[in-house]
DNA sequence: ATACACCTTAAAGTCAACTTGAAGTCAAGA
DNA sequence: TCTTGACTTCAAGTTGACTTTAAGGTGTAT
């Protein structure tokens, strides 16, 4: 099966225009083209795009991702380079997940937080609320966040 | 214990010009100045920077970040609107843990895959594969990958 | 053969988030 | 007091990843 740029930017819930910006910048030079010289897109080009899409998540920008496409395309002789570049980002990602993880345990302490200054009508109540009486798993968090100085009553706390 | 800008941009890691556009965007409306005009950091501003620096990690844009830097400056009144974002972006970051799990197993396949095409020298092998001798943990993410179309034999597949 | 939707390129525009440069001010040490 | 380094504002420049626009070509259905 074959599919003109519209069709595949639908298939892959992007635009057409992003397409057409990825072949401009060299990422696609496996898509052919039609004798008139429209795009001719094939399902084998959809795992290109697969595998694009997932480096891009990563937060890979769009100049190393072309460099390994450009090296897929030279075939057998880069391997050991894509397998290097593919645990490099690896990597990164489980770096990404651990970090994400403590932004999540932030926005949990926040939660409990707010939820607590609702419940008093007021910011003051968690803001002033002693270490041993704040749920156990928001302790460590809450020392990372607070300045070393003492604390003080202000009514502008986040 | 108060910082100059250039200061508390070395403890958050981050350039002073980095601040001073913060400021400049309304999203710093505590930080006071000195009678000479110069900005005056305090611990306190610690604890808002990292709110801001973890909001921002969540992917929330600074003008959203401003509509919550407002929100707090205004006091108890907003207490439950507060609330409600961080419950939406602790939804958020749950979503973006959940994709970034699939990339990763993505990644995973892919080193699986260049591992096995560098020991037999072709990408061929791990192409060409029958499903049922590939690890069980990657069968779902091939098939997810390959376009419908049948296999084929190209010396530039990803 | 004509209409019509969709395709083509090239160039310009947009957006967020900074960064840089110029010209000037502030503050701490010799 | 003077020097020095870090601060100030304002304006303009940069980057990355698109999106839009304009003028024109393609391909399929009737």
């Amino acid at each position: 099966m074959v599919y003109t740029v519209g069709e595949m930017a639908k298939r892959l819930g992007v635009a057409p225009s992003t397409l057409r910006y990825y072949d401009q910048e060299g990422l696609l030079p496996f898509v052919e083209r039609s004798s008139g010289g429209v795009r001719v897109f094939k399902d084998s080009d959809y795992a290109w795009l697969q595998i694009i899409e997932c480096l891009k998540k990563t937060g890979m920008p769009l100049r190393d991702i072309k460099i390994f496409v450009e090296m897929a395309m030279q075939g057998d002789e880069t391997i050991g380079a894509r397998l290097e570049l593919i645990v490099k980002q690896k990597e990164t990602v489980k770096a990404q997940l651990a970090e994400m993880e403590q932004t999540l345990k932030m926005l949990e302490f926040k939660e409990w937080y707010y939820a607590t200054a609702k419940e008093h009508g007021t910011t003051n109540v968690p803001e002033g609320m002693r270490t041993e009486d704040i749920p156990e798993q928001f302790r460590e968090i809450r020392e990372r966040i607070r300045g070393k100085g003492p604390w003080e009553m202000r009514r502008d706390d986040p």
